[in-house]
DNA sequence: GACTAATTACTGGTCAGACCAATGCACCAC
DNA sequence: GTGGTGCATTGGTCTGACCAGTAATTAGTC
């Protein structure tokens, strides 16, 4: 009778039984996307394995994608989503501007049904984390006089990654992910752009400080609400964003026309 | 430079080698399908590596499907090579049976939306369509008497593509789409023994029924509520499913020990 | 002689410890 | 500051040993 090494596992090997509870590490949030993993030795001596076996079971792992290993670093949790391949949607930004609201549309049903998660099923870690990740967003945005727009992006989009992974649904977090990205890789320059005007900054602030404070106070509507208001925001002042660069466009057409 | 191991390798590590040559020798018509591979330490020789890598190695062609080890027996080759490219997520599926609850979640979220959406935007073709759609479904799901459940999945899958596409934004339709690939790679079999089972299926079919009327007559609300239900019913119904399933295994096991 | 049970020589599975190679950070000289 | 230099740490590989199933062989029994 093995009296060490908390088996779960009737006919599963070594790796085997390494990779799944790696596996549920990782979808349990411990383990979280992009984050380095403890080191082949020291997950030897927590999971109790040799390295050899180890090393196999971090194999099972990469060959399916899920972490990515370099020697001399470490090993990290693959970033992994494809909900498909994003190309398909890639064209449709280009030729048809219009299917950025809807992407907005779906990203803020999403949102919004990730904050209610959040607030009903987030653990006492996660509200500490998304406290954690809210402070540096805050701190960094009301200090700084000449805030580098870039890093505050990052602030934001963490903040609400933590937000989402606190709703423990991995599915929920990867799509969301996916479209974030999408979002950012097609209109990144125009999203820089809010954090530039003074009047959307200071609103979407209080809309973060609102949607803080019902997820960590567990209120799951009041969270769903604040998020969908957040992203109807934002596509408002896209939207407005959008008028204007029109509206410069034209001017400059009617300039040109006389030259 | 090393005198031995033929390598050919520039950046690769040898468990990758290894996977890499051995693959070729089964290309190659060397070890043909259904055959004994040497045992790991003749392979050791045979390749000059040590047999932490080759087995690291194995591991590789295992996780592709290529080879099938057993303990105090061998490894032999596959007979039937790979199958279907698995996307990094479905991996997950199969360990996890959680994760594909998480899954039915969001998709219950995007197809209530989808369907609110569908009511409000849908114009007469699109409700055309979806009535058409409905129809071919309804017709074939109550007049045959063998029904071929694969063609019933497809005229399923159909209808609520239509309804999806009324909602005149593409990129909920694209994001249910992928959901719902994932999905039916992943459980079409337990998918299919929904149709076969006749409670299920005059269940499935009253909500259909309601979600096209809904949507057809413009009913909104309506049309959320009905596709959330009936995404939740099944839900409900892979959980028994699932069930069930235990049920028999466990049931097996204890046969086993009797004999 | 035919059948069963123990033996034994394989097989893969796991472990421990050693050393090599790449990384990255802290420290130090300039 | 800037650019090296070292060193601690990480993954990569090797070795040799022992454990654990498998199956063929052998010994024992009827």
């Amino acid at each position: 009778m093995p009296e060490e090494n908390q088996a779960l596992s009737p006919g599963l090997r070594m790796p085997e039984q390494v990779a799944t509870r790696l596996e549920r590490l990782i979808l349990d949030g411990v383990f979280r996307p992009g984050q380095l993993l403890p080191s082949e030795r020291r997950l030897c001596d927590r999971l109790g394995v040799s390295r050899a076996s180890l090393r196999e079971g971090l194999r099972i792992l990469r060959s399916k994608g899920i972490i990515d290993t370099r020697q001399g670093h470490g090993s990290t949790v693959a970033t992994l989503l494809p909900v498909g391949n994003q190309s398909p949607l890639m064209h449709l930004f280009k030729d048809h501007p219009r299917t950025l609201f809807d992407l907005l549309e779906v990203r803020a049903l999403l949102e919004g049904e990730s904050a209610r998660l959040a607030a009903s099923r987030g653990t006492s870690a996660d509200r500490v984390l998304i406290t954690r990740r809210y402070r540096e967003m805050a701190d960094y945005a009301e200090s700084a006089e000449s805030i580098d727009v870039e890093r505050l992006a990052r602030l934001d989009h963490a903040f609400h990654l933590a937000v989402s992974q606190a709703s423990h649904n991995p599915v929920l977090v990867h799509t969301l992910q996916s479209l974030t990205d999408l979002l950012l890789s097609s209109v990144f320059a125009s999203v820089k752009h809010l954090y530039h005007l003074p009047a959307p900054r200071t609103m979407i602030n209080q809309q973060h400080a609102q949607l803080h404070e019902a997820v960590v106070n567990g209120e799951a509507e009041q969270a769903e609400q604040v998020a969908l208001e957040h992203l109807s925001s934002i596509s408002q002042l896209l939207r407005d964003l959008e008028e204007e660069h029109e509206r410069l466009e034209r001017s400059s057409m009617r300039l040109e026309e006389w030259q």
